[in-house]
DNA sequence: GGCAAGATGGGCCCCCCGACCCTTCCCCAC
DNA sequence: GTGGGGAAGGGTCGGGGGGCCCATCTTGCC
């Protein structure tokens, strides 16, 4: 297996070099650069161009004027879009579900804790630099906990709707007006608000606003 | 480490005798049982409690009435429901997104391909043992676009809303209309008109359907 | 054949919504 | 002190949205 190439980004010295330690003791890992703000992360990242990042999320940057601080989650962002090939595991000390999604959504492929075991970072890393995707468990359950969560009861009520109502929900939760609707399915405007009024009464709503809502919320529409 | 005891589904019988031989030469790994059909698995995984289940999402089932077979994902949601330590990897020729979300939504931790790199097989069955969660890279990728795709740039213009524009667009996207929100927010019904007016021309709109819209899409509103 | 339900369409009415005008008050910055 | 911007409020007006009732035509089912 080749070797994977690491950079550690943290702003704390010690744990920087704990980490690099242990990570030479694996035959197949090289630890070959460290940062401890964002700005140093972008800077050695781009010029190292490392397999594997394993990323603090909170980090200060004193040399950053107040309100444009580059913490983990931005600099994730910046360099997934720079380098996509390179894998960023986020490794902190905060399971806060708005960090844990942050990250992710900032194109973070691993999340694990500070307290993790040992050996559950350097799968992580092996899984990251093979382009796979790896999340400590307490972590994946909250992820799979958020795609589970919403589209679970997503067919309780709307079936009483006719395909014709359907259709017209769909398109009133895309923003369009009436005019639109009708040109859409090439029927006249009346027509529509007659399908419009079939489906607040079955529905039990009274205005648009809550049937795009309704249909976002019962996943007929996506966002 | 402990041993891993890992349960085979699929309805292929020489693709589970080529994995329990490759799981066979691994000496943390066990394959305690096999079967072909949703339903065999629920037997199985009843009885055996494994560790980890690899579980196939397409399997006939001749015995099933038409309309209640069993398949894959459904077997993972009923036995994440009754043993939720038992880790699920999902090992299946399709990556279309409807079986990768519908099998993470089912309860799995883990998802790969047949064709993927036997290497990554043995990663993922490690890592769910573990109670991570492992991705095979085409499927992380989906699941982080999913993440990413939309709460990208969310906060890309609407800093340009005052704060109190900001109250009425929130209480638009929650389906108010705009006597509710003059009563919400103590003031006249003229004077919401008056920001929702100012809000839609600093977002180029022209309907609070479409605020709605881009309430929820940048994240200043929750479904 | 007859009936129910769905899809399409018309008419009528009301009122909320959105566009465009204006004023007043307050606070902060220059 | 003076000006600018945010918040609150008023007036007016047109058009679209929504409530209600009714007609036609097809399709499928009994």
């Amino acid at each position: 297996m080749d070797i994977v190439n690491i950079l550690i980004v943290d702003d704390h010295t010690l744990f920087r070099t704990g980490i690099r330690k242990m990570l030479e003791a694996e035959a197949d890992m090289r630890v070959v650069g460290e940062a401890a703000t964002g700005r140093e992360a972008l800077e050695q990242a781009r010029q190292l161009v490392p397999d594997v990042i394993l990323m603090d999320i909170k980090m200060p940057d004193p040399a950053a004027s107040p309100g444009q601080a580059l913490d983990g989650i931005e600099a994730t962002r910046i360099l997934c879009r720079e380098m996509p090939h390179v894998g960023i595991i986020f490794c902190t000390m905060f399971e806060d579900d708005e960090f844990v999604f942050a990250g992710l959504q900032a194109g973070g492929r691993g999340y694990i804790l500070k307290d993790a075991d040992p050996d559950t970072m350097l799968r992580a890393i092996r899984a990251v630099a093979h382009g796979e995707s790896l999340l400590g468990s307490v972590i994946a359950q909250k992820v799979m906990r958020q795609f589970s969560a919403l589209p679970e009861q997503q067919t309780p009520l709307f079936d009483d709707l006719t395909p014709r109502e359907v259709d017209v929900l769909k398109l009133i939760a895309e923003g369009l007006n009436n005019k639109g609707i009708a040109e859409e399915l090439v029927i006249s405007e009346k027509t529509v608000k007659n399908h419009i009024n079939n489906i607040f009464s079955k529905l039990h709503i009274n205005d648009r606003s809550q049937a795009i809502l309704y249909a976002i919320r019962t996943g007929l529409a996506k966002v």
